[in-house]
DNA sequence: CAATTACTTGACCGACGGTGCGGTTTTGCT
DNA sequence: AGCAAAACCGCACCGTCGGTCAAGTAATTG
């Protein structure tokens, strides 16, 4: 990597922070040069308007964030063959490592644009789509391959369950953050959990009959 | 109401539709000056600066909120007297009431506030911090009522499920947004619905036994 | 060595957020 | 009718912000 692309890097990364804390819009160019320590002119010369960094900037946060989740589902699916067994995994890997952040989350960009959509022009909006799309996609995924096994024990929705993990993650993240609580996001995301479990699994008060042996011996 | 009153209210109204599409960084006082008929003397007539007219729409969204939901749940508490069935409808009135909002849910004001926190003061994150906590409050006495009556099927912390709901509307909220279907909020709001329906009620498949029963006797 | 990359210096512009103050109209009250 | 308070208007002013431009330079890279 060259200076440039590091330059241009620190500037995505301290914009990101700034956008998180106060919002795309009250996010001055001014602060992000000062604290990169270069020069107005340098920053344009690395993005041609503030719409431009915008779009990297979500790019940036997608990705990396599409990159943690194959990371921790992947290992998931190494710790178990079930899909669902690997789906709780996954939910529980991940609500350790939000757990794990010293800090918290710092929010989500996803969200912080689509409250400031009209800040944006329509590619920033259409990346942001795309993006929840696709998350709704990879739970979809796992989700289907969980319903291929397992009936659920109550008629539900597999697009909305799906949509409901982002949406739990979207809120806990909020919840967190108002209450000064970060550790509710990951309760939320085990709460989740539960719903799951307690949806296509036995329940927990005893062993009881047939359906989910039924789905398995389909295999 | 006089006529001060009167257009202190059409800017409250104004400020939280502009704040909404673009957050608060981003909406203009000359905007909304604008919009209102006024000039920015009036404007400054009302409110000392942004700082209050955060404070007053934020509070006046919360009591907005907190009143609409004191409707539903208290029209739920009508059609019936089991906690649970209570809870039920009074999620499914709530869903309702979104779905038949023409343009969808505008957005949240606390989760605007909440992804821009260092814009206000410290009054206006604190009355946002109250807001969520009395929500969490609320459910969390239509879910206790509810556990009193019926064991969950499954350990869950009530204090999780209760900020659920919370989490889910504000999630939902994005999602609706970002994916442009409106519809998609009250789909959460009636996913979570089944999620409590399974885990405090009889299991769909079949008649079964004890743990319900034993609850309502101890009361 | 030459060209490209990655910036700096510095001047400038129009628009906007925000403040302050003095003046004017409207309203309600007696 | 008369008067005070409430509800504004006009306007000047400042700092900031997004963005532009021209010219120059220091470091990489082929």
């Amino acid at each position: 990597m060259g200076k440039g692309a590091d330059t241009r890097e620190r500037i995505l990364e301290i914009a990101e922070a700034s956008v998180l804390a106060k919002g795309f819009g009250a996010t001055s160019i001014d602060e992000i040069i000062a604290e990169a320590g270069i020069t107005k002119s340098g920053f344009f010369y690395h993005f041609r308007d503030k719409n431009e960094l915008a779009r990297d900037m979500l790019r940036r946060y997608v990705a990396e964030d599409n990159r943690i989740l194959d990371e921790i589902f992947a290992r998931a699916a190494d710790l178990s063959d079930d899909p669902l067994q690997a789906f709780l995994i996954g939910l529980k890997l991940f609500a350790e490592t939000l757990a794990d952040l010293p800090n918290g989350h710092p929010g989500c960009i996803i969200a912080s644009v689509c409250y400031q959509e009209r800040l944006f022009d329509r590619e920033v909006v259409e990346i942001n789509r795309q993006a929840v799309e696709g998350l709704n996609d990879r739970f979809r995924r796992y989700l289907e391959a969980v319903a291929s096994v397992y009936a659920p024990r109550e008629p539900v929705d597999l697009d909305a369950l799906a949509e409901m993990v982002t949406c739990i993650i979207d809120g806990g993240i909020i919840m967190a953050k108002v209450m000064k609580d970060p550790q509710r996001l990951p309760n939320q995301l085990l709460a989740f959990r539960s719903f799951v479990k307690l949806l296509f699994s036995e329940p927990a008060t005893a062993a009881l009959h047939v359906p989910a042996r039924a789905a398995i011996a389909a295999e």
